[in-house]
RNA sequence: GGCCCGUUGGAGAAGAGGCUUAACUCAUAUCCCUUUCAAGGAUACAUUCAUGGGUUCGAAUCCCGUACGGGUCACCA
């Protein structure tokens, strides 16, 4: 009679650590009371998605305003849908969007003392727990072929039966020992099962930190835990790593409430206490009057490189998702003056239960705050390295004078209300295009929209007037004044009062009046003021559009 | 289909038996300010909290059913 034990030590005779061993090797850390240990835990299956991103804001405040610790951990267990270099991409989004991580996984290489930070390099350390769990009865292997379990399936679905690996369908967990055994010896794939001790018909509760008590059936299935490549599945690996890493924090989608009761009775059969869990909801989108998750493939804002390319700022994307996550964020905003993330109580409580819509309006918002709130130099650096990796147009305007475009930046900024037209650096160049004389130029064969109640003669005259005659300086005021005088001249009422009054004693009003040189120099009817547009372009700029306007 | 989670306006939500004639924010609309636009200021926008019943003097708030939405049932995470 082969026993657990021998058993154990038939399948991984290679494997001389034990539990014990490990739980020396990664001692508890030493943190103060009350500390949190969170991680993020992403699979190299493809780019950074955006619910993933909201996950780990989560984890990553969670852990700094704890003053714990916050590490990174590649989950790469399925070979199969590992694309290569996702890692690498994940992991600089991560870090320009100042999500990134001190300890853990990284592409040149582990930082921390808790490591291999990659599951895949971690197949000695799951043996130990694999080898274990065998040991004493709690695992054993299942020799079942994908076309058995189909098998199963199908018997199961006929009987009306509930799907799964459990009771009487699990076929293979009543083997004894020296069958199983034998049956590897003569060369029969297997993997590694958990016996589940659980009964279905039961019900478990156990706390989320969102949710508050969850109570669940239990689960019953014996579920794989170690594949036949050699790595272990998710709940296992989660178990293990996440209890070795000495994580006391949890924070995964919502989609994992079910499992949730395998992976508390896999930490129990190891006699280890569980981390708290937060399960996350997901954010959705409204697709024909349906909620749905966000998907990658149908809407491009699934993708965090989306925003990247837009060029919304790092800063309203994350207070877009911290507004999400906590619905106080936004009052504490207002009264703060101020929209920043550092000093915000992030808090598990206030978390709503649901998923909320993607909304591109709100983000455009917080994105404008955002923008509003950077100083000039922080703003234009940003906008340069935006420029540099999408936008090779507004690149090259930038390049061609950098002190110029700073200052067109900078229009109307400087003050309590400052100017709030970019939601995303990718609105820039439409917008102020005008300032660069070859787009000027192109506007103004495409035709200036004067008004046309003005003929070309008159608006001539006093575009003319207004070239030579008006103070170019040294404030607004004196500039104003100067420009209202000379309209006058030209039959234009300074009062609007008096114009509303008797409007057909003059020629137009003032708003009419400096429409006809906003056009003239900015080949628009709509600009930021007048006066910081001159006083950037400069006066032979400013005197030859104004001269030229109609030639 | 079983199980789990959820359901307050176009969106994010506050609300935890009487203080709610349902806060706040975004969006939208109108007005004000104004040399245009943006910003800013003001006002409007749920007679009602998915729905049906119940408990109660009193319910968005408690209980039950129904509907709807989402999630999950892999050698994927």
């Amino acid at each position: 009679m082969v026993s657990d034990k021998e058993l154990a030590e038939f399948l991984f005779p290679e494997v001389k650590e034990t539990i014990e061993d490990l739980e020396r090797r990664f001692p508890p850390r030493k943190l103060p009371e009350g500390a949190e240990v969170t991680r993020f835990a992403p699979s190299p299956t493809g780019f950074l998605h955006t619910g993933s991103l909201f996950t780990d804001m989560i984890a990553y405040y969670v852990a700094k305003q704890s003053g714990g610790v916050y590490f990174f951990r590649l989950e790469d267990t399925d070979t199969k849908r590992t694309i290569p270099g996702a890692a690498g991409e994940l992991i600089d989004q991560l870090f320009t969007f100042g999500l990134g991580h001190k300890e853990g996984y990284f592409v040149d290489g582990d930082k921390g003392d808790y490591g291999p930070y990659q599951q895949s390099k971690r197949a000695d350390i799951y043996k130990v727990g694999i080898k274990y769990l065998v040991s004493i009865g709690r695992a054993y292997p299942d020799f079942c072929s994908s076309e058995d379990l189909e098998k199963i399936r199908k018997a199961q679905e006929e009987s009306k039966v509930i799907p799964g690996y459990y009771g009487i369908y699990a076929r293979d967990r009543n083997l004894s020992n020296d069958e199983r055994v034998e049956r590897i010896k003569k060369g029969e794939p297997w993997v590694i099962r958990f016996k589940s001790l659980s009964d279905h018909d039961r019900k478990m509760t156990f706390h989320d930190e969102i949710r508050g008590d969850l109570e669940i059936q239990e689960n019953d299935i014996d579920v794989v835990i170690y594949k036949s490549d050699g790595l272990p599945t998710y709940h296992f690996a989660h178990v293990m790593d996440d209890h070795f890493m000495r994580t006391t924090l949890v924070s995964r989608g919502e989609e994992w409430i079910p499992s949730t009761p395998t992976h508390l009775e896999l930490f129990s059969a190891f006699g280890w206490q569980p981390p708290k869990y937060a399960h996350l909801p997901v954010i959705m989108k409204l697709d024909h009057g349906n909620k749905r998750k966000l998907s990658k493939r149908k809407d491009p804002e699934a993708a965090v490189s989306y925003f990247l390319r837009q060029g919304y700022p790092v800063e309203g994307v994350k207070l877009y998702l911290m507004s999400i996550a906590n619905s106080n964020f936004e009052e504490w905003c207002i009264e703060n003056k101020k929209y920043i993330l550092d000093g915000f109580k992030f808090s598990f409580d206030k978390m709503s239960l649901d998923g909320a819509l993607f909304d591109l309006d709100k983000l455009a918002y917080f994105s404008k705050e955002a923008i509003a709130g950077m100083d000039i130099e922080s703003f234009y650096g940003q906008v340069a390295s935006y420029a540099k990796l999408y936008d090779p147009e507004l690149e090259a305007k930038i390049e061609l004078d950098p002190a110029y475009f700073k200052k067109i930046l900078n229009i109307e900024r400087d003050r309590p209300n400052p100017r709030k037209d970019y939601a995303k650096y990718g609105d820039i160049l439409p917008l102020v295009a005008f300032f660069y004389d070859d787009e000027y130029a192109r506007k103004k064969e495409a035709g200036l929209p004067f008004d046309p109640a003005f003929d070309r003669d008159f608006i001539k005259e006093f575009l003319n007037d207004i070239a030579d005659n008006m103070a170019y300086g040294p404030d607004e005021a004196t500039w104003w004044n100067s420009v209202k005088e000379i309209a006058s001249r030209h039959g234009f009422a300074t009062v609007n009062r008096e114009y509303k009054a008797n409007p057909s004693a003059f020629k137009g009003n003032m708003a009419a009046a400096s429409s006809l040189m906003r056009v003239a120099l900015t080949g628009s009817k709509d600009s930021p003021s007048m006066y910081e547009i001159i006083s950037i372009m400069g006066k032979d700029r400013v005197h030859l559009r104004l001269q030229k306007a109609l030639d």
